[in-house]
DNA sequence: ATGCATTCAATGCACAAGCAATTAATGCGT
DNA sequence: ACGCATTAATTGCTTGTGCATTGAATGCAT
């Protein structure tokens, strides 16, 4: 490992810390002006949505809060209050796992499956604009907002 | 943009998720128990001794609040609270602009170059080890502990 | 059956970050 | 020279996050 690897790995952390922060803050304020949705938000609700989607009868296919703070790579308390922030809103739902009782299940609630619907398209674009502005350039650009990169 | 394109790009997207994720999680463990800076104080003292090696003087190269904030993703608020800790730990100091007096120099103090030269290995390490494993178990690997990659 | 360690989720607490408002200094136009 | 918009940095306030703790439920050993 010697100085111009190093040098290389650094490199290389500056890029996913620049492109992260480009990405995240565009989202951020995308969603959140256009739809009321934070990017954690949007992330749980997308699970949600995906698991759901993978079974024939609504409101079965359920999650509980550790297996989403896995997926968002948010800890188990912040978790706990997202999931209470999206139910206040009405976006999802808690219901009791009778098989173990410590457990809660989450699954989105019609509303829920609404805002992830309306907000996708949104997020979606930012993503494609910024991780691959080649690609939209190139001629079918879905619309953003730019000037949207930078926290402050 | 068809179907196809956009699950390619949040499928990037949450690549990139989850490698920051890991990579800054790990560092901020590391860092923080090791040396008692957090992820963004490093970078910030980071800069700040990189300016300076360029200039053969010392405490001459000196940094406005703003530069500093772009070159870490912080909003100048953030940045304006993160230079008064690092100041109260006497890592930096603030110098007054005569040129514009509205303006603030900041630069590293001798303390904060050895602080920052202490925790650079550590960084370094973890660097190395979440974004390219396979290099660093080719051989000559640094010591850092695992385990340290999910925020709970 | 009882006790004890373990696990799941929720909560108290501390802290960092962003936004908006504030203060201070500058520059520009008239 | 005087106002007025602009820019730099700080500060009040709110919010989201992590760590540690708590409370409840479970499982396991004795």
């Amino acid at each position: 490992m010697n100085d111009t690897d190093t040098g290389f790995v650094v490199m290389a952390w500056r890029e996913l810390l620049a492109r992260h922060a480009e990405v995240s803050c565009a989202l951020e304020r995308e969603l959140s002006d256009k739809h009321g949705l934070g990017v954690s938000e949007f992330e749980v609700l997308e699970r949600l949505v995906e698991g759901q989607s993978l079974c024939t009868e609504p409101d079965t296919v359920k999650f509980r809060v550790q297996e989403l703070a896995g997926q968002v790579h948010l800890s188990q308390s912040a978790l706990s209050r997202l999931i209470a922030r999206l139910e206040r809103e009405g976006l999802v739902a808690r219901a009791l796992c009778e098989a173990d009782r410590r457990g809660v299940f989450v699954h989105v609630t019609e509303e829920g499956r609404r805002r992830h619907a309306e907000a996708t398209p949104t997020h979606r674009a930012v993503l494609s604009a910024h991780l691959f502005p080649h690609l939209v350039n190139a001629g079918y650009a879905p619309p953003v907002s730019d000037e949207a990169s930078r926290p402050a």
